[in-house]
DNA sequence: AATGAATGAGGCTTCATTCAT
DNA sequence: GATGAATGAAGCCTCATTCAT
């Protein structure tokens, strides 16, 4: 008897940890990893602080788990996205297409991922660095794609991916950071024409918008 | 006996209060804003943490001066290198080839600059972006020239200047991060290729290599 | 459902008391009282935190029944071993005899009784005190009967009971804290002249060794 | 000019520092080393948390220094009051009588070393175990003398001792313990008879008392 | 009766800033 | 102007105890 755990039927547990994850990611994308205090997390989540640290060893520990879910989640989007197609080049574009998408809708998301991954300290470079090294490998992949198939000249594909990603998480980045910043969504084209010449890709492609522009062509967000 | 009691002979007032910013700008580059304590800083600038208040109302105050600074002391470097050319596009390369030498041989104001304004927290969001600024408006003048000199079709330049620069920068924070780095001039020809491509210059510019390989192609660095 | 669910057939209702009161037992003698957490007291019996919380009322009632049943078992023990034995400097033999030989064979007993117990805290001061009372007031009564019988001249015999528990117990504690313990046994002859001496026993007496080496010199620890 | 550090002529620093440490020896005699909070050391020594933390790096390390600048000061004490006597049986008579009037002197030196060690923790049993053995040492030298003189037979002088100093130990601790305790000087007599006799000394010997009652028995306290 | 998740009152320590000398 | 001791507001984490199931 005293072995059968869980009697409610759908999903009853899971959810105080999800919760402070949650509350953990809210607060962290609201007020950076370092200026954020367990007790905001607490707050966040609904919860108290010796609740966290029943679920959590330390505060680390879930910027950690944050980090990975949420790019696990993110790249995850992504594949799918570009799983329907099998053109190199459009599976780059519809991959740039995804991530800014995503961000667009989510700034907290971004905000997470992009800024305090690194705000967080020293202690999470590494993870910071793999973080980016998933998202250029990606990329790079692609890119790889291309040249194999003669879609694009033969170039260092491994800087080429680190400047890709740089330039989309600049632009990212930006925005976030901006006052009032425009739709983010306005800076595809030319963020789209940019990148596919930076690699040479033929202008008629370019040109050849695959996708009509409109609200389909942003796909819902992640987290 | 309190007032004045200055016995170097000429050495105007900033010596100590440079020795501080020097020390500062040590200590953060090691160990990052938030970790660095303000005894790290007096230790690093052979003074007292009593000192540095003296001139210094905030640990925030010398940050931000930091930042300032350094920013000033590389952009003038970088306007300094380009004014011999006039070519557009010459000289948006010789940007490029200065910010990253500069890096090349400077880790540590790489790092203050790239990695720590950020980390440093919320509170520095203006000035991180007002640096980011700063240096994409540089990038974002040379493509104007260019486009003005009709070497290049126009183009969104706000996008493509904030795209170079994230790529540069992340090429850059890559080469901070990485366990042991490969050197980062090596980057450079495939990273000037993609930029130069990616706002169309012809690409019988691109594969003239305006100066020839050699350590005069990397100048001295800032700071 | 929630009423009567009894499964085993016959065992009483102290089971998991018991099995509780075991774990913590362990768990004290292992680590001490202060730095032992409810949860390792739950680990050590098997139990959850809730259980224990349903027969114990707080730590502090588990460590204060644990003493004095600890203490219970040794003095009973004592006094059946006296038992059998009418000459009063023989009885005080045994008495110190068998607390040297359960000790030795329980390391754990001996760290509950007289680190623990003073560890704890001034929370415990009174049960201490109770507990080294109750070993003085044993040998008191030998000794009085002693010189009740003129065996020993007449002396204080509370300070030199006191006198004797606490060479006994220091013995014991010096074993217990050494780094890599000889056996306590080897102790016990020159333990047992110096205490019999001191309390002016003859030395005839002191000569004649009353039992003779072996392992039933030594009898069966108690817990 | 900046070398010269105290202007001050007799003793003005260490001040703090020592306040600190008298504060927290208050603080643990009365409540004990783990009941003592950081913030009662600071109320005690009329300090700030912050302040103590300027002098001491742990909480431990002032019950560390405080152990060990204890013993120091009741050993060295008890080895000036034995310097003048050459006959080892007198001087092991002295050193006693020292160690017990200095703790009837002083309830909280000797609660310091004599309880307080083994409460705080497991963390303190080399501490502990290596005060115990301090004293041990010194009373296992007197009793080599005494074996070297011929004064008592031969003897395990190790086991001995410890059990001298457990005696002396229990004594002290069970006048700590008492609800009112009688005057810890009242013990002494039979204390004395009991241990010199322990060792087999002359029955001539214990019966003439070197020093004649009175206050000058009972030499001033350290601490 | 039992389980284990949740609570929240502290505890120790850090560190930017102040201030007497 | 400089020094470094002092301050005290947090911050992270622990853990005895409670409580819904």
């Amino acid at each position: 008897m005293p072995s059968r755990k869980r009697t409610s039927p759908a999903e009853p547990e899971r959810t105080r940890r999800e919760a402070i994850l949650d509350g953990a990611f809210n607060a962290f994308s609201r007020r950076g990893y370092r200026d954020t205090v367990v007790d905001d997390i607490a707050a966040s989540a609904r919860t108290s602080k010796g609740g966290i640290y029943f679920h959590f060893p330390t505060k680390e520990a879930i910027f950690r788990e944050l980090m990975r879910t949420t790019a696990d989640k993110l790249i995850s989007k992504v594949e799918k996205a570009v799983a329907a197609e099998s053109d190199p080049i459009a599976r780059a574009e519809i991959a740039i297409r995804t991530v800014l998408a995503t961000f667009a809708g989510h700034r907290t998301t971004a905000r997470l991922l992009f800024l305090d991954a690194i705000g967080a300290g020293r202690a999470f470079q590494a993870e910071t660095n793999a973080l980016h090294a998933r998202f250029a490998a990606l990329i790079e992949g692609y890119l790889d794609e291309a040249v194999g198939a003669g879609i694009i000249p033969p170039l260092d594909t491994r800087v080429a991916s680190i400047a890709w990603f740089g330039a989309l998480n600049e632009v990212v980045a930006r925005w976030l950071l901006a006052e009032n910043p425009a739709r983010l969504e306005g800076a595809y084209p030319t963020l789209r024409a940019v990148l596919l010449r930076s690699v040479a890709v033929p202008e008629t492609r370019i040109a050849a918008v695959p996708t009509e522009s409109g609200p389909g062509q942003f796909p819902e967000a992640v987290q």
